[in-house]
DNA sequence: AAAACGGGGGC
DNA sequence: GCCCCAGTTTT
């Protein structure tokens, strides 16, 4: 028995019951593999259910507002995935009449849907033969067929979606993409995998070789930088909090925080005047503070280690665009601001 | 070609 | 502390 049947027939036995897996709706195919990339069945697996459950066709997504996306989606990161999804619901649902395109070449023109989705709704939703080459399955053929090519080099990524294509099954597209990712999911795992319940042991080259630790090869990743945030929370006479929205681009686009002065250091509870704040909203006003967290509070990202510091700071007036403490988690905010308003105790002020 | 983009979990 | 995850978009 070759590769592909092996995997296939593994995955026979294998496979999880998953809700994506009880359809070929595009429409739910195309929510469950957005959610789940850069992201494990097991965290993408909740919201899943809550978008199905909140917008049960693409229309009722088209209709939401992103702000009401966006907060379903919050916590699960990469928020350009929720806004690209809102954007393509829109335009299947008003300009493509809310028939979802049904093939790669015209679903890879989607926002939001790289190589990887479109092969991936092509193949499981309309059995289009369009191998998948996502993370498991550039370490399934790394490690079986034995090839130290960088995947995340342009070389590497022609090379391993032409291994692919070169593999899947014509008869059923579908089940074959669907086992050689679960294969690398469950069997063929990054760590530890173990080897020796393996059905494709007695042919794998990296086990042969003793390179299953060694592949996948992958270039050097870039390098983490630190940032210094401070966020103010202000508080005014009505015990109302100033929170805004994040226009600019990077980051938690468009979702909301309390107003941020970045520092060029960590700083310590008697140097909130480095913060130079005469240059910003609060001039004018009278205002007590107090350093909420005498540590940093770090969040990391992939990319960044966010140094965290919250002041409180007590305004002595109204402020108009202040609002309710209540109606705080009316809107979706990044995982370190709604932690923050989930563990204050705000009755205390 | 490289960097930006989140957050959670495994070891 | 480092790596990985059903990747895509921007620079």
């Amino acid at each position: 028995m070759d590769f592909t049947n092996k995997v296939t027939n593994w995955y026979s036995i294998h496979k999880r019951e998953l809700p994506w897996r009880k359809t070929t709706n595009p429409y739910y195919i195309w929510l469950s593999e957005i959610i789940l990339q850069q992201t494990q069945v097991k965290q993408g697996l909740p919201y899943y259910e809550a978008f199905v459950t909140q917008y049960p066709t693409i229309f009722d997504l088209a209709n939401a507002s992103e702000h009401a996306i966006l907060k379903l989606w919050q916590g699960l990161g990469y928020y350009s995935r929720a806004r690209n999804l809102h954007t393509t619901a829109k335009h299947i649902a008003f300009n493509l009449n809310g028939i979802f395109p049904d093939n790669y070449k015209e679903l890879i023109k989607l926002k939001g849907i790289g190589d990887y989705t479109a092969s991936a709704i092509a193949s499981i939703a309309f059995n289009e033969v369009a191998a998948v080459v996502d993370g498991n399955v550039y370490r399934v053929l790394a490690r079986y067929f034995g090839i130290d090519t960088p995947i995340n080099s342009t070389i590497g990524i022609k090379e391993f979606k032409a291994l692919a294509s070169s593999l899947i099954d014509k008869e059923q597209p579908a089940t074959f993409n669907q086992a050689i990712m679960e294969f690398g999911a469950q069997q063929c795992k990054p760590k530890n995998p173990d080897c020796t319940i393996c059905p494709l042991k007695d042919s794998c080259v990296a086990l042969q070789k003793n390179l299953v630790d060694v592949l996948p090869v992958k270039l050097k990743k870039t390098k983490v930088s630190t940032k210094y945030f401070n966020f103010l929370v202000c508080i005014d006479t009505n015990k109302n909090i100033l929170f805004e929205k994040r226009t600019e681009k990077g980051i938690w686009r468009n979702l909301y925080q309390f107003p941020l002065i970045e520092s060029e250091k960590s700083l310590k509870a008697d140097e909130f005047y480095l913060l130079n704040l005469k240059d910003t909203f609060l001039n004018n006003l009278e205002f007590d503070y107090a350093l909420y967290n005498t540590t940093d509070k770090v969040h990391k990202l992939s990319h960044q280690h966010l140094h965290t510091k919250f002041w409180i700071v007590e305004i002595n007036a109204p402020l108009k665009e202040a609002i309710p403490i209540k109606s705080l988690n009316k809107y979706p905010a990044p995982v370190l601001i709604s932690d923050f308003i989930n563990t204050f105790n705000f009755k205390n002020l």
